[in-house]
RNA sequence: GGUUGCGUAGCUCAAUUGAAUAGAGCGUCUGACUACGGAUCAGAAGGCUAGGGGUUUGAAUCCCUUCGCGACCA
């Protein structure tokens, strides 16, 4: 039941048929608002084959669609614009074909594509920031609106807990710890591990400055002070697998990563894979063995291997170090030959900032001038940074919003707000809690995914988020109003739900029709979201049919109707539309309560 | 310096990828409750889409240029 594919069809029998031309495709486009109409043909393309002026051009179109086709109740033509309206029966027919049925189908086929979605890959010496939220919440809702389009989605984590960041936190706390825990404080673990990183760089600090002061350019200073030189020896000390150092890492990552495990089951987000850059970080040497072999790699003079790229605009890419080490693109190139190999991925999907634009497009040529077909699969979905009022978050000036006291705040702040509205008075002080997480943490979910992933936002701490308007809580509103109604008409819903049928109205009202054709286009706004990797599609979607059911609401009665079988058509609707609200929102990682 | 991205109402964001008078929310002002849940609804004010040029029947969108703000690479 494809309303567009039957008018592409028939407008392009109808091309044929009044001009003998041959078209390919047409675009159909949502009337605009102001206009009657609910398609809209724009017909200046067409001239040239028609060789009439548009508003003839559409009104023959016109004509020859109301004759032929069944579905098309109507016409006008303003300028070049064929404006087509649509029977009511065909909403109708349709909303009866959807009525109560699920909007996202859970069963995958079995040849579905595989598609793996990277995404979040922390670093192990501090929790997690207001960035990561972001990085954390696309990932997760773009890998369940590709779910939802049909894909197998493997969600994956590389985590990075080795490398010198790591060793300044374990100096820090050899030095200064005096052996405290998360046990011992209380602190989180991811935190307790930040803040010897903090305390690593202050006592570091100290020392440049000590240094400079002794008539060392800031440069000498940085690579020589102690405290960076036993580090790096602390780094040599791991790459050699002396015990000790190993035990150490390994204490202070396993309480990094039971902090990160409380930070994402807050945040609701989850993986299928977790690898490890302690273990992956020596891969890529053999592909780079493989590329000198085949002439696309080059060795310098000094040993060092490079790959050029001049020819494609970019710069020469050294792939291994003089002294035979590697660099962030040598593992890069070897964990994706890992992944290749292990899931026969259709699409890899990289979740990382646009930081990293260069150095993605740069991996990705590498791997296709390697030969790799499947690197015409790989895809970075780069999103914007958060920035704060002040510009980029800075830990040196205390400005990164933490995500665990973020998600804090928010839960808080919609009990607040609860409470003055005098919402959850007779709820359990467990469902209440529950209550706030699921407002508080849509809200935050909500606010950040409805913007282009693509563009950077701005997050002002100093107002919190908003609970009004364009948000999530919003949504969740109008779910719990339509959730309220099917309570209170439980029994005469339940009659209709075994007659299988009820009597539909002869016409619509016009924000009924507006509110099927909603419904009629969840599809295309997932298919779509699923093209770009946009979540922000959902949202948008989302956002706009409950603003359209809040006015029908307010507009028209629905249990106070009178007439009994349209009181039942309205409830259906009503019905429908929360299970398309509860579905989207399921798309972008937000939970919807029955109350609230 | 080189490469690259961005600039839309006071603020935060849209605009079906080139179409009709550029839309929402917040904020401001004005209305609507003896209510199917007011975390609501209706209305008003607010724009030379950073500036200039070009392509096109048609440009926020494509091209050139100036200015401003980022990011990456040295």
């Amino acid at each position: 039941m494809n309303i567009e594919k039957t008018l592409t069809e028939k407008t392009i029998e109808a091309v044929k048929s009044l001009y003998g031309a041959d078209l390919e495709k047409i675009v159909f486009e949502k009337t605009n608002p102001d206009f009657v109409g609910d398609l809209t043909l724009v017909v200046f393309n067409l001239l040239k084959i028609s060789k009439k002026r548009p508003e003839e051009t559409a009104s023959e179109i016109g004509n020859y669609l109301k004759t032929n086709t069944a579905e098309v109740a109507d016409f006008n033509v303003i300028k070049g614009f064929l404006n087509i309206v649509i029977a009511d029966a065909f909403w109708l027919n349709y909303f009866k074909s959807i009525n109560g049925k699920p909007f996202i189908n859970e069963e995958l086929q079995p040849d579905a594509p595989i598609v793996m979605v990277e995404y979040s890959s922390p670093n192990t010496n501090k929790p997690l920031h207001l960035g990561h939220v972001r990085n954390n919440l696309l990932g997760f809702s773009v890998s369940e609106i590709l779910k939802a389009a049909g894909n197998k989605v493997i969600k994956t984590n590389i985590v990075n807990d080795r490398g010198i960041h790591i060793c300044k936190s374990m100096l820090a706390w050899q030095n200064w710890g005096n052996g405290e825990t998360p046990e011992s404080t209380g602190i989180k673990g991811d935190h307790l591990v930040g803040k010897y990183y903090v305390e690593f760089d202050k006592h570091y600090k100290q020392e440049i400055e000590t240094l400079v002061g002794q008539g060392k350019t800031k440069e000498e200073a940085e690579k020589q002070a102690p405290l960076m030189l036993q580090a790096q020896k602390m780094l040599f000390k791991w790459e050699a697998g002396d015990k000790a150092t190993l035990e150490l890492w390994g204490m202070m990552n396993s309480w990094v990563y039971k902090g990160f495990e409380s930070t994402y089951k807050m945040l609701g987000v989850d993986f299928d894979k977790i690898y490890y850059e302690s273990q992956t970080y020596l891969s890529g040497k053999n592909i780079i063995e493989d590329g000198l072999k085949k002439g696309i790699l080059h060795r310098r003079t000094d040993n060092s291997v490079f790959i050029d790229l001049t020819a494609d605009g970019l710069d020469e890419k050294t792939l291994l170090r003089a002294d035979g080490t590697s660099v962030y693109m040598t593992q890069d190139l070897g964990t994706a030959v890992q992944r290749a190999e292990e899931e026969h991925f259709e699409k890899l999907i990289y979740t990382v900032a646009n930081e990293q634009d260069y150095h993605f497009k740069v991996l990705f040529l590498i791997l296709k001038k390697l030969g790799y077909k499947w690197a015409d699969g790989l895809f970075h979905l780069s999103y914007g940074m958060v920035e704060l009022p002040a510009g980029k978050m800075k830990s040196r000036e205390g400005t990164v919003v933490d995500a665990d006291e973020l998600m804090q705040e928010m839960i808080d702040t919609a009990a607040v707000t609860s409470k003055e509205l005098g919402k959850a008075e007779d709820l359990s002080a467990e469902d209440a809690e529950k209550l706030y997480r699921t407002i508080g943490l849509g809200a935050l979910k909500y606010f950040m995914l409805k913007v282009d992933p693509k563009k950077k936002m701005l997050f002002n701490p100093a107002e919190s988020i908003d609970f009004n308007g364009n948000t999530a809580p919003f949504i969740q509103f109008n779910y719990v109003r339509i959730q309220a109604l099917l309570r209170k008409a439980k029994d005469i819903l339940d009659a209709s739900a075994n007659k299988d049928s009820f009597i539909f109205p002869v016409n619509l009202l016009p924000k009924e029709k507006e509110l099927i054709i909603k419904l009629y286009s969840f599809n295309t706004a997932l298919n779509q979201a699923a093209i770009e990797y946009s979540p922000a599609l959902i949202a948008n979607y989302v956002y706009d049919l409950a603003k359209e059911f809040s006015q029908y609401y307010h507009d028209v009665s629905i249990l106070k109707e009178e007439q009994k079988d349209l009181a039942l058509f309205r409830l259906h609707l009503s019905k429908t539309i929360g299970i398309a609200i509860k579905a989207s929102m399921q798309l972008l990682g937000i939970e919807v309560p029955e109350r609230m």
